[in-house]
DNA sequence: CGGGCATGTCATCATGTGATGACATCGTCC
DNA sequence: GGACGATGTCATCACATGATGACATGCCCG
């Protein structure tokens, strides 16, 4: 998964002609940045903030801790650094969108689930941390849904969106937990049908049969 | 909530004809015990595991926090003494049940979610901690619910009992967290038929009305 | 080619935390 | 009443962790 080191925001890469200078560049900040960026974003989404050390950090991104502090200031600001990333498509169709949904379960899939999953389950010392990925949390998963509840004038619309939302944190953190074994490797295409019937049930009341 | 000492171990109180000596008690190994693990029981539900220190524990159970090493062995043990206390009746009806459903919901928001529930959803390193509550989570929600659908032939039946479980902890997790507002709010009466319809839809989809 | 800044490396500090043991004090039992 | 064990208090250790600064070294510019 760490395989591609190339670019992604492209600063520092030799993107001209030349292929590259022979030199391998061993001093390149902005490589030292992105290689950091991305082995915390790992490391947050599957351990937490808590249980992620900065020196883990490096070792994963093969730099040196202490350059943590000089390029983003801190483990907390790297820490929003990397939510900040995880925004990834900045396409905000709501939860109970089949296509959102699916994107959604896939990219989670594949990188883990973001830092704000564990924010909207885990008890909020409201740091700045904290505040970062909620608010994050909202505008992403909440709101589109709230509006979309609201548009349909389902009762309650705020409440819905939230517990819709809660409900697909506990999945999806779940899932890569490893306190369920099948969830755990049950695959998107297994888990979307379920996940979408939750979900909607979250607007649409179920024919209640009998209790 | 921490008023009544006595016993429920029954190791120290005198329980012979005797009501009580006059001297209030003033060193009492059981009621030191009694109190660090009530103590620690609600800080560990709310706080989850690594954000709580014994000393923390011991200042709000108004006991040295040394003792703990004495009377549970540590940390660890004193948070899978509390995973025990946490079984609490022992009535295992699953969670499509309304009166079950209704009792856990309760409990929950008088006492907090139980540490099982952080450890659903919680990234593991399977450590005897996380592998306890697990247990725990595992016989007293999963498997009943994996027992209903499959004696009502659902299909999938462990995967669906796991969704479930992961959603209803996301759900209780998320209220207690802080991060959803109206949530947080929401008292039982509110919640109970949100979450039944929505923790009933992992068995029976809803009509699907188109998306 | 040489100065100066950027980049990287390392040692070290400050703090929080769990654990431990020495010591004090109470209570019971003979 | 006195001895001895149980109970509680306190200081302190060991360790992990985030942060910081001193230093070395590469790199680019003139």
């Amino acid at each position: 998964m760490t395989e591609a080191a190339t670019g992604a925001d492209g600063a520092a890469v030799a993107d001209d002609g030349r292929p590259e200078p022979a030199t391998p560049r061993r001093r390149d900040a902005a490589r030292s940045r992105e290689l950091l960026l991305r082995a915390a974003a790992e490391l947050f989404a599957d351990r937490g903030f808590d249980r992620t050390t900065i020196r883990e950090i490096g070792e994963r991104a093969g730099v040196d801790p202490a350059l943590i502090a000089r390029y983003f200031g801190g483990k907390t600001q790297l820490y929003l650094a990397t939510t900040r990333l995880e925004l990834g498509d900045s396409a905000p169709a709501d939860l109970l969108d089949e296509e959102r949904l699916r994107t959604l379960v896939e990219r989670v899939t594949r990188r883990g689930p973001g830092p704000s999953f564990q924010a909207a389950v885990l008890p909020g010392d409201n740091t700045e941390v904290q505040q970062a990925a909620r608010t994050y949390l909202h505008e992403r998963l909440v709101e589109p849904l709230y509006q979309r509840f609201a548009a349909e004038q389902v009762d309650r619309p705020r409440l819905r969106a939230e517990i819709a939302t809660a409900a697909f944190a506990g999945i999806i953190l779940a899932r890569s937990g490893g306190a369920f074994a099948e969830l755990a490797e049950a695959g998107p295409e297994e888990l979307l049908p379920l996940l979408h019937d939750l979900l909607a049930a979250s607007r649409q009341p179920p024919d209640d049969l009998t209790t």
